[in-house]
DNA sequence: GGATAACATTCGCTTAAACGAATATGACAA
DNA sequence: TTGTCATATTCGTTTAAGCGAATGTTATCC
């Protein structure tokens, strides 16, 4: 939930994800591997970096719970602080 | 999330939720329990029924949270499926 | 080609969620 | 006061989620 809802504001890289979910890297990596098996989620390598970003939805569920991503996560404390962080470090990896 | 779904239209009694979630009586019971814990729904009692209903929103996430339980949950089969059972049931009980 | 950096995967274990079966409670009815 | 109906709770077990530690893979740089 917190990887969904960090991109939705585009591609990251997975370090960015790694430093704002603050978890150990191969915590991160496994997660993004769920979301990748579930089709949630896209990944493109390049060189040494893997980006990662939202798939488009291909089902009505699937569109719903990205609609929701902003919508329903409103006030949880956690994902406000992710949204901080990463603001905090648009700037490296690119 | 199923149960909470359910009263969105307003009060229910226990035997009308049982019906609908098709679960033994005291798995219905035991999850309402949590959702009374949790300050997310109200109990009243009158005679041998009881009844059920969304408790009002306490802060910002817990009002997040009601707002969501129509948007987010469109498109989910079992809660559509629940929709349709409790549709063909509100008479008895009454 | 060896070292390193970024990321991914596997394995065994721990923790927590979820359940069924049994039992309890509380209200009403005969 | 006993029985029954609607609902609630408890307990022990099963099932699944989640994790850390170790290891694997792939690309780059010297």
């Amino acid at each position: 939930m917190r990887i969904l809802h960090m991109l939705r504001g585009g591609e990251l890289c997975v370090c960015h994800i790694v430093e704002v979910l603050d978890v150990p890297q191969p915590k991160a990596s496994r997660h993004l591997a769920y979301l990748r098996k579930a089709g949630l989620v896209l990944a493109r390598r390049e060189g040494r970096w893997s980006y990662y970003r939202l798939a488009a939805a291909r089902n009505k569920l699937h569109e719903s719970l990205l609609d929701s991503l902003s919508y329903c996560c409103k006030g949880m404390p956690e994902l406000l602080k992710d949204d901080e962080r990463l603001g905090r470090q648009r700037q490296c990896c690119d």
